[in-house]
DNA sequence: AAATTTACTGAACAGTGTTCATTTTTCAAA
DNA sequence: TTTGAAAAATGAACACTGTTCAGTAAATTT
Protein backbone atom coordinates (compact mmCIF):
# COMPACT_ATOMS: atom_id res chain seq x y z
CA UNK A 1 0.00 0.00 0.00
CA UNK A 2 2.50 2.34 -1.29
CA UNK A 3 -0.50 5.40 -1.83
CA UNK A 4 -1.27 5.96 1.82
CA UNK A 5 2.38 6.24 2.69
CA UNK A 6 2.76 8.73 -0.38
CA UNK A 7 -0.26 10.70 0.68
CA UNK A 8 1.00 10.92 4.38
CA UNK A 9 4.45 11.87 2.69
CA UNK A 10 2.70 14.85 0.58
CA UNK A 11 1.22 15.81 3.72
CA UNK A 12 4.41 16.41 5.59
CA UNK A 13 6.06 18.27 2.77
CA UNK A 14 2.88 20.10 2.39
CA UNK A 15 3.42 20.83 6.34
CA UNK A 16 7.31 21.11 5.67
CA UNK A 17 6.23 23.76 2.83
CA UNK A 18 4.31 25.73 5.05
CA UNK A 19 6.56 26.23 8.25
CA UNK A 20 10.13 26.33 5.91
CA UNK A 21 7.82 29.74 4.12
CA UNK A 22 6.87 30.87 7.83
CA UNK A 23 10.36 30.85 9.30
CA UNK A 24 11.79 32.54 6.11
CA UNK A 25 8.80 35.04 6.66
CA UNK A 26 9.95 35.52 10.19
CA UNK A 27 13.21 36.36 9.73
CA UNK A 28 13.44 38.56 6.55
CA UNK A 29 9.94 40.52 7.95
CA UNK A 30 9.54 39.78 11.76
CA UNK A 31 6.57 37.79 13.53
CA UNK A 32 4.24 40.74 13.31
CA UNK A 33 3.93 40.74 9.47
CA UNK A 34 3.93 36.76 9.22
CA UNK A 35 -0.09 36.12 8.35
CA UNK A 36 -1.42 33.53 7.42
CA UNK A 37 -2.19 35.49 4.11
CA UNK A 38 1.05 36.53 3.71
CA UNK A 39 2.31 32.58 4.23
CA UNK A 40 -0.39 31.55 1.76
CA UNK A 41 0.94 34.20 -0.67
CA UNK A 42 4.40 32.74 -0.44
CA UNK A 43 3.51 29.27 -0.93
CA UNK A 44 1.11 30.14 -3.85
CA UNK A 45 -2.16 28.42 -2.27
CA UNK A 46 -5.16 30.16 -0.45
CA UNK A 47 -5.30 30.77 3.28
CA UNK A 48 -7.61 28.52 3.36
CA UNK A 49 -5.48 25.33 2.76
CA UNK A 50 -3.08 26.35 5.36
CA UNK A 51 -6.01 25.15 7.90
CA UNK A 52 -6.13 21.54 6.17
CA UNK A 53 -2.71 21.17 7.73
CA UNK A 54 -3.05 23.38 10.74
CA UNK A 55 -5.89 23.73 13.04
CA UNK A 56 -5.16 27.47 13.86
CA UNK A 57 -2.21 30.01 13.76
CA UNK A 58 -1.19 28.80 17.29
CA UNK A 59 -0.56 25.39 16.15
CA UNK A 60 1.45 26.76 13.46
CA UNK A 61 3.44 28.65 15.06
CA UNK A 62 4.42 25.42 17.56
CA UNK A 63 5.97 24.18 14.57
CA UNK A 64 7.76 27.13 13.69
CA UNK A 65 9.19 27.16 17.19
CA UNK A 66 10.31 23.57 17.16
CA UNK A 67 12.08 24.32 14.00
CA UNK A 68 13.61 27.42 15.75
CA UNK A 69 14.49 25.30 18.71
CA UNK A 70 15.86 22.56 16.19
CA UNK A 71 18.36 25.21 14.91
CA UNK A 72 19.32 26.25 19.27
CA UNK A 73 19.97 22.63 19.15
CA UNK A 74 22.52 22.75 16.22
CA UNK A 75 23.81 25.69 17.98
CA UNK A 76 24.52 23.85 21.21
CA UNK A 77 25.75 20.49 19.93
CA UNK A 78 28.61 22.41 17.32
CA UNK A 79 29.48 24.89 20.74
CA UNK A 80 29.27 22.82 23.57
CA UNK A 81 32.10 20.81 23.79
CA UNK A 82 34.11 20.86 26.64
CA UNK A 83 34.55 17.77 29.08
CA UNK A 84 34.75 19.57 32.02
CA UNK A 85 31.55 20.18 33.53
CA UNK A 86 31.81 23.80 34.77
CA UNK A 87 33.85 24.94 31.37
CA UNK A 88 30.51 23.19 29.67
CA UNK A 89 28.41 25.73 31.78
CA UNK A 90 30.17 28.32 30.57
CA UNK A 91 29.77 27.09 27.08
CA UNK A 92 26.13 27.21 27.50
CA UNK A 93 25.61 30.53 29.20
CA UNK A 94 27.44 32.15 26.36
CA UNK A 95 26.26 30.28 23.49
CA UNK A 96 22.54 30.66 24.36
CA UNK A 97 22.94 34.45 24.77
CA UNK A 98 24.88 34.42 21.40
CA UNK A 99 21.94 32.93 19.75
CA UNK A 100 19.58 34.89 21.52
CA UNK A 101 21.38 38.22 20.35
CA UNK A 102 22.01 36.67 16.73
CA UNK A 103 18.42 35.63 16.69
CA UNK A 104 16.49 37.92 17.75
CA UNK A 105 13.27 36.80 15.81
CA UNK A 106 13.76 33.42 16.43
CA UNK A 107 14.65 33.92 20.19
CA UNK A 108 11.02 36.06 20.48
CA UNK A 109 8.87 32.79 18.99
CA UNK A 110 10.93 30.49 21.65
CA UNK A 111 10.55 32.50 24.56
CA UNK A 112 9.24 35.85 24.72
CA UNK A 113 5.63 35.36 22.73
CA UNK A 114 2.96 33.99 24.13
CA UNK A 115 1.12 32.00 20.96
CA UNK A 116 3.06 29.19 20.74
CA UNK A 117 2.11 28.11 23.96
CA UNK A 118 -1.77 28.41 23.76
CA UNK A 119 -1.23 25.56 21.15
CA UNK A 120 -0.53 22.69 24.05
CA UNK A 121 -1.49 22.33 27.23
CA UNK A 122 0.98 23.15 30.17
CA UNK A 123 3.71 20.84 30.65
CA UNK A 124 3.11 19.18 27.04
CA UNK A 125 5.69 21.64 25.57
CA UNK A 126 8.83 19.54 24.76
CA UNK A 127 10.45 21.87 22.53
CA UNK A 128 12.76 23.41 24.75
CA UNK A 129 13.84 20.12 26.06
CA UNK A 130 17.27 19.34 24.74
CA UNK A 131 18.70 22.44 25.28
CA UNK A 132 16.81 22.29 29.16
CA UNK A 133 18.39 18.83 29.98
CA UNK A 134 21.76 20.00 28.06
CA UNK A 135 21.65 22.72 31.16
CA UNK A 136 20.54 20.11 34.05
CA UNK A 137 22.88 17.82 33.03
CA UNK A 138 25.36 20.24 33.38
CA UNK A 139 24.30 21.93 37.04
CA UNK A 140 23.94 18.42 38.08
CA UNK A 141 27.68 17.17 37.13
CA UNK A 142 28.60 20.58 38.77
CA UNK A 143 26.76 20.04 41.60
CA UNK A 144 28.30 16.60 42.78
CA UNK A 145 31.99 18.34 41.82
CA UNK A 146 31.35 20.69 44.16
CA UNK A 147 32.32 23.12 41.32
CA UNK A 148 29.48 25.78 41.57
CA UNK A 149 27.89 27.48 44.46
CA UNK A 150 24.12 26.27 44.34
CA UNK A 151 22.78 23.05 46.55
CA UNK A 152 20.02 22.18 44.22
CA UNK A 153 20.48 21.45 40.72
CA UNK A 154 17.21 22.78 39.82
CA UNK A 155 17.27 25.76 41.62
CA UNK A 156 20.69 26.08 39.97
CA UNK A 157 19.31 25.61 36.29
CA UNK A 158 16.32 28.04 36.20
CA UNK A 159 18.87 30.52 38.20
CA UNK A 160 21.37 30.40 35.36
CA UNK A 161 18.38 30.58 32.57
CA UNK A 162 16.86 33.27 34.06
CA UNK A 163 19.87 35.75 34.06
CA UNK A 164 20.61 34.49 29.93
CA UNK A 165 17.22 34.92 29.50
CA UNK A 166 16.90 38.30 31.12
CA UNK A 167 19.49 39.87 29.35
CA UNK A 168 18.65 38.57 26.06
CA UNK A 169 14.51 39.48 27.08
CA UNK A 170 15.26 43.03 27.98
CA UNK A 171 17.65 43.99 25.13
CA UNK A 172 14.77 42.65 22.49
CA UNK A 173 12.15 44.82 23.67
CA UNK A 174 14.63 47.92 23.99
CA UNK A 175 14.46 48.29 27.61
CA UNK A 176 18.00 48.73 28.81
CA UNK A 177 18.88 52.42 28.19
CA UNK A 178 22.04 53.37 26.99
CA UNK A 179 22.56 55.52 30.55
CA UNK A 180 23.28 52.03 31.80
CA UNK A 181 25.51 50.78 29.89
CA UNK A 182 27.87 53.78 29.52
CA UNK A 183 29.63 54.05 26.21
CA UNK A 184 30.36 50.59 25.26
CA UNK A 185 27.85 48.34 23.23
CA UNK A 186 24.83 46.59 24.58
CA UNK A 187 26.43 43.43 23.43
CA UNK A 188 29.51 44.28 25.33
CA UNK A 189 27.83 45.32 28.11
CA UNK A 190 26.03 42.19 28.19
CA UNK A 191 29.14 39.82 28.13
CA UNK A 192 30.22 41.57 30.91
CA UNK A 193 27.20 40.53 32.92
CA UNK A 194 27.70 36.76 31.92
CA UNK A 195 31.80 37.08 32.96
CA UNK A 196 31.01 38.21 36.13
CA UNK A 197 27.99 35.59 36.81
CA UNK A 198 30.48 33.36 35.81
CA UNK A 199 32.64 33.91 38.58
CA UNK A 200 29.69 34.57 40.80
CA UNK A 201 28.60 30.98 40.59
CA UNK A 202 32.07 29.64 40.56
CA UNK A 203 33.15 27.74 43.73
CA UNK B 1 -8.36 83.61 30.45
CA UNK B 2 -9.60 80.75 32.42
CA UNK B 3 -10.90 78.74 29.23
CA UNK B 4 -7.89 77.55 27.44
CA UNK B 5 -6.87 76.71 31.01
CA UNK B 6 -10.35 74.96 30.98
CA UNK B 7 -9.66 73.70 27.41
CA UNK B 8 -6.90 72.32 28.29
CA UNK B 9 -7.45 70.70 31.60
CA UNK B 10 -10.55 69.12 29.76
CA UNK B 11 -8.13 67.56 27.49
CA UNK B 12 -6.34 66.25 30.07
CA UNK B 13 -9.34 64.90 31.81
CA UNK B 14 -10.63 63.04 28.76
CA UNK B 15 -6.66 61.47 28.15
CA UNK B 16 -7.06 60.32 31.92
CA UNK B 17 -10.46 58.73 30.95
CA UNK B 18 -9.44 56.97 28.00
CA UNK B 19 -6.21 55.72 30.25
CA UNK B 20 -8.32 54.38 33.01
CA UNK B 21 -10.61 52.48 31.07
CA UNK B 22 -7.50 51.33 29.24
CA UNK B 23 -5.59 50.12 32.14
CA UNK B 24 -9.10 48.38 33.71
CA UNK B 25 -9.67 46.59 30.44
CA UNK B 26 -5.94 45.56 30.82
CA UNK B 27 -6.60 43.76 34.56
CA UNK B 28 -9.61 42.52 33.34
CA UNK B 29 -9.29 41.18 29.95
CA UNK B 30 -6.12 41.66 29.35
CA UNK B 31 -3.78 42.61 26.39
CA UNK B 32 -5.16 41.34 23.63
CA UNK B 33 -8.61 42.06 24.04
CA UNK B 34 -7.67 45.62 24.57
CA UNK B 35 -8.61 47.21 21.78
CA UNK B 36 -9.40 50.98 20.44
CA UNK B 37 -13.12 50.00 19.57
CA UNK B 38 -13.43 48.41 23.19
CA UNK B 39 -11.62 51.17 24.77
CA UNK B 40 -13.83 53.63 22.70
CA UNK B 41 -17.17 51.33 23.60
CA UNK B 42 -16.43 51.69 27.59
CA UNK B 43 -15.71 55.30 27.78
CA UNK B 44 -18.81 55.98 25.43
CA UNK B 45 -17.24 57.74 22.95
CA UNK B 46 -16.70 56.70 19.25
CA UNK B 47 -13.32 55.25 18.09
CA UNK B 48 -12.09 57.74 16.15
CA UNK B 49 -12.42 60.65 19.04
CA UNK B 50 -9.36 58.46 20.76
CA UNK B 51 -7.67 59.75 18.08
CA UNK B 52 -8.03 63.16 18.65
CA UNK B 53 -6.63 62.64 22.21
CA UNK B 54 -3.14 60.12 21.00
CA UNK B 55 -1.51 59.75 17.63
CA UNK B 56 -2.17 55.84 17.58
CA UNK B 57 -2.33 52.85 20.05
CA UNK B 58 1.31 52.83 20.68
CA UNK B 59 1.13 56.19 21.99
CA UNK B 60 -1.78 55.44 24.30
CA UNK B 61 -0.04 51.99 25.46
CA UNK B 62 2.79 54.12 26.59
CA UNK B 63 0.78 56.41 28.42
CA UNK B 64 -0.85 53.08 29.87
CA UNK B 65 2.68 52.14 30.75
CA UNK B 66 3.67 55.03 32.66
CA UNK B 67 0.40 54.58 34.91
CA UNK B 68 2.00 50.91 35.48
CA UNK B 69 5.35 52.44 36.19
CA UNK B 70 3.40 54.62 38.66
CA UNK B 71 2.11 51.76 41.03
CA UNK B 72 5.40 49.54 41.07
CA UNK B 73 7.08 53.14 42.33
CA UNK B 74 3.93 53.42 44.66
CA UNK B 75 4.73 49.55 45.89
CA UNK B 76 8.93 50.55 45.90
CA UNK B 77 7.74 53.23 48.36
CA UNK B 78 5.80 51.60 50.35
CA UNK B 79 8.00 48.42 50.67
CA UNK B 80 12.03 49.45 50.10
CA UNK B 81 12.42 50.91 53.38
CA UNK B 82 15.25 49.56 54.51
CA UNK B 83 18.37 52.04 55.79
CA UNK B 84 21.42 49.25 55.38
CA UNK B 85 22.20 49.34 51.59
CA UNK B 86 22.56 45.36 51.31
CA UNK B 87 19.15 44.86 53.34
CA UNK B 88 17.66 47.34 50.72
CA UNK B 89 18.71 45.31 47.85
CA UNK B 90 17.22 42.18 49.14
CA UNK B 91 13.86 44.34 49.30
CA UNK B 92 14.01 45.74 45.84
CA UNK B 93 14.87 42.24 44.13
CA UNK B 94 12.39 40.57 46.06
CA UNK B 95 9.61 43.78 45.77
CA UNK B 96 10.09 43.34 42.07
CA UNK B 97 9.92 39.77 41.62
CA UNK B 98 6.60 40.04 43.88
CA UNK B 99 5.37 42.89 41.48
CA UNK B 100 5.62 40.97 38.51
CA UNK B 101 4.44 38.01 40.05
CA UNK B 102 1.00 39.65 40.94
CA UNK B 103 0.69 42.10 38.32
CA UNK B 104 1.60 40.29 35.01
CA UNK B 105 -0.70 42.01 33.03
CA UNK B 106 0.68 44.90 34.45
CA UNK B 107 4.55 43.54 33.88
CA UNK B 108 3.68 42.51 30.03
CA UNK B 109 3.26 45.95 28.80
CA UNK B 110 5.95 47.37 31.00
CA UNK B 111 8.77 44.96 30.23
CA UNK B 112 7.96 41.95 27.87
CA UNK B 113 5.25 43.32 24.57
CA UNK B 114 7.12 45.33 22.09
CA UNK B 115 3.94 48.08 21.27
CA UNK B 116 4.71 51.07 23.68
CA UNK B 117 7.84 51.58 22.72
CA UNK B 118 7.30 52.03 19.25
CA UNK B 119 5.54 55.40 20.27
CA UNK B 120 9.33 56.15 21.43
CA UNK B 121 12.49 56.65 20.13
CA UNK B 122 15.36 55.03 21.75
CA UNK B 123 16.82 56.38 24.95
CA UNK B 124 13.88 58.82 25.33
CA UNK B 125 12.10 55.76 27.29
CA UNK B 126 11.84 57.64 30.97
CA UNK B 127 8.93 55.41 32.56
CA UNK B 128 11.15 53.05 34.30
CA UNK B 129 13.45 55.75 35.14
CA UNK B 130 12.76 56.15 39.08
CA UNK B 131 12.93 52.44 39.37
CA UNK B 132 16.11 51.67 37.68
CA UNK B 133 17.14 55.21 39.66
CA UNK B 134 16.74 52.65 43.19
CA UNK B 135 18.00 49.96 42.27
CA UNK B 136 21.22 52.07 40.79
CA UNK B 137 21.42 54.13 44.08
CA UNK B 138 21.20 50.89 45.76
CA UNK B 139 24.02 49.15 44.13
CA UNK B 140 26.17 52.07 43.79
CA UNK B 141 25.72 52.27 47.95
CA UNK B 142 26.17 48.75 48.24
CA UNK B 143 29.84 48.78 46.43
CA UNK B 144 31.02 51.54 48.12
CA UNK B 145 30.52 49.67 51.59
CA UNK B 146 31.68 46.83 49.45
CA UNK B 147 29.15 44.63 49.95
CA UNK B 148 28.22 43.33 47.08
CA UNK B 149 30.48 40.98 44.82
CA UNK B 150 30.43 43.16 41.67
CA UNK B 151 33.07 45.65 40.51
CA UNK B 152 31.34 47.92 38.38
CA UNK B 153 27.63 49.44 39.57
CA UNK B 154 26.03 49.43 36.12
CA UNK B 155 27.25 45.44 35.69
CA UNK B 156 25.48 44.77 38.87
CA UNK B 157 22.45 46.39 37.95
CA UNK B 158 22.04 45.08 34.87
CA UNK B 159 22.74 41.80 36.41
CA UNK B 160 20.26 42.07 39.29
CA UNK B 161 17.57 42.89 37.25
CA UNK B 162 17.88 40.20 34.58
CA UNK B 163 17.80 37.62 36.96
CA UNK B 164 14.62 39.34 38.41
CA UNK B 165 13.49 39.58 34.54
CA UNK B 166 14.36 36.21 33.72
CA UNK B 167 12.59 34.50 36.45
CA UNK B 168 8.78 36.60 35.95
CA UNK B 169 8.87 36.96 32.50
CA UNK B 170 9.76 33.18 31.74
CA UNK B 171 7.02 32.51 34.65
CA UNK B 172 4.29 34.75 32.94
CA UNK B 173 5.08 33.22 29.50
CA UNK B 174 4.62 29.46 30.85
CA UNK B 175 8.48 28.66 29.99
CA UNK B 176 8.93 26.73 33.02
CA UNK B 177 7.89 23.36 32.59
CA UNK B 178 6.77 21.85 36.00
CA UNK B 179 9.76 19.13 35.81
CA UNK B 180 11.81 21.87 36.35
CA UNK B 181 10.03 22.77 39.63
CA UNK B 182 9.32 19.46 41.33
CA UNK B 183 6.36 19.25 44.00
CA UNK B 184 6.96 23.05 45.30
CA UNK B 185 4.90 26.09 43.38
CA UNK B 186 6.49 28.15 40.58
CA UNK B 187 6.47 31.26 43.16
CA UNK B 188 8.06 29.53 45.51
CA UNK B 189 10.67 27.81 43.27
CA UNK B 190 11.39 31.39 42.41
CA UNK B 191 11.57 32.91 45.28
CA UNK B 192 14.15 30.07 46.09
CA UNK B 193 16.00 31.13 42.99
CA UNK B 194 16.30 34.88 44.82
CA UNK B 195 17.49 33.86 48.11
CA UNK B 196 20.30 31.67 46.28
CA UNK B 197 21.35 34.78 44.21
CA UNK B 198 21.11 36.79 47.39
CA UNK B 199 23.29 34.84 48.94
CA UNK B 200 25.25 34.82 45.69
CA UNK B 201 26.06 38.54 45.31
CA UNK B 202 26.57 38.97 49.22
CA UNK B 203 30.31 39.35 49.89
C1' DA C 1 -16.37 5.81 -17.74
C1' DA C 2 -18.84 6.78 -13.42
C1' DA C 3 -18.81 7.37 -8.65
C1' DT C 4 -16.55 8.59 -4.65
C1' DT C 5 -13.19 10.38 -1.94
C1' DT C 6 -9.68 13.88 -1.33
C1' DA C 7 -7.71 18.49 -2.12
C1' DC C 8 -8.39 23.07 -2.73
C1' DT C 9 -10.44 27.73 -3.01
C1' DG C 10 -13.60 32.13 -3.16
C1' DA C 11 -16.31 34.46 -0.54
C1' DA C 12 -17.83 35.67 3.55
C1' DC C 13 -17.82 36.85 8.85
C1' DA C 14 -16.26 39.25 12.64
C1' DG C 15 -12.63 41.46 14.27
C1' DT C 16 -8.42 44.90 14.15
C1' DG C 17 -5.95 49.93 13.67
C1' DT C 18 -6.63 54.05 11.27
C1' DT C 19 -8.34 58.07 8.29
C1' DC C 20 -11.39 61.58 6.73
C1' DA C 21 -15.47 64.01 5.13
C1' DT C 22 -19.36 65.34 7.51
C1' DT C 23 -22.08 66.60 11.37
C1' DT C 24 -22.69 68.36 16.01
C1' DT C 25 -21.38 71.24 19.67
C1' DT C 26 -19.12 75.29 21.72
C1' DC C 27 -18.39 80.00 22.20
C1' DA C 28 -16.98 84.85 20.96
C1' DA C 29 -18.42 88.73 18.21
C1' DA C 30 -22.18 91.41 15.92
C1' DT D 1 -30.10 86.82 20.74
C1' DT D 2 -28.66 85.57 16.47
C1' DT D 3 -24.68 84.59 13.49
C1' DG D 4 -20.38 82.56 12.07
C1' DA D 5 -16.16 80.57 12.93
C1' DA D 6 -13.59 77.29 15.57
C1' DA D 7 -13.45 72.94 18.07
C1' DA D 8 -15.07 68.35 19.09
C1' DA D 9 -17.11 64.15 17.80
C1' DT D 10 -18.57 60.72 14.63
C1' DG D 11 -20.15 57.32 10.65
C1' DA D 12 -18.44 55.21 7.17
C1' DA D 13 -14.88 53.55 4.86
C1' DC D 14 -10.01 51.25 3.90
C1' DA D 15 -6.86 47.75 4.35
C1' DC D 16 -5.69 44.50 7.15
C1' DT D 17 -6.23 40.12 10.46
C1' DG D 18 -7.72 34.85 11.72
C1' DT D 19 -11.12 31.66 10.51
C1' DT D 20 -15.12 29.00 8.39
C1' DC D 21 -17.72 26.79 4.91
C1' DA D 22 -20.19 25.89 0.69
C1' DG D 23 -18.82 24.82 -3.61
C1' DT D 24 -15.32 23.55 -7.25
C1' DA D 25 -11.44 20.81 -9.11
C1' DA D 26 -8.47 16.84 -8.95
C1' DA D 27 -7.24 12.20 -7.78
C1' DT D 28 -8.43 7.59 -6.83
C1' DT D 29 -11.57 3.59 -6.59
C1' DT D 30 -15.12 0.99 -8.40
Amino acid sequence: MGITERKEREKQEMRDKIIDAAISMFLEEGYEKTSIRNIAEKIEYSPATIYLYYKDKDELLYDVQKQAFGKLDDVFREKITAADPFERLEQICRTYVWFGINNPELYDLMFIIKAPMNAIDDNEWHNGDQALNALIGCVTECLSKQEIRFSDPRVAALSIWSMGHGLISLNIRCRIKEELIGDIDKEKMINKCINEYVQLIKK
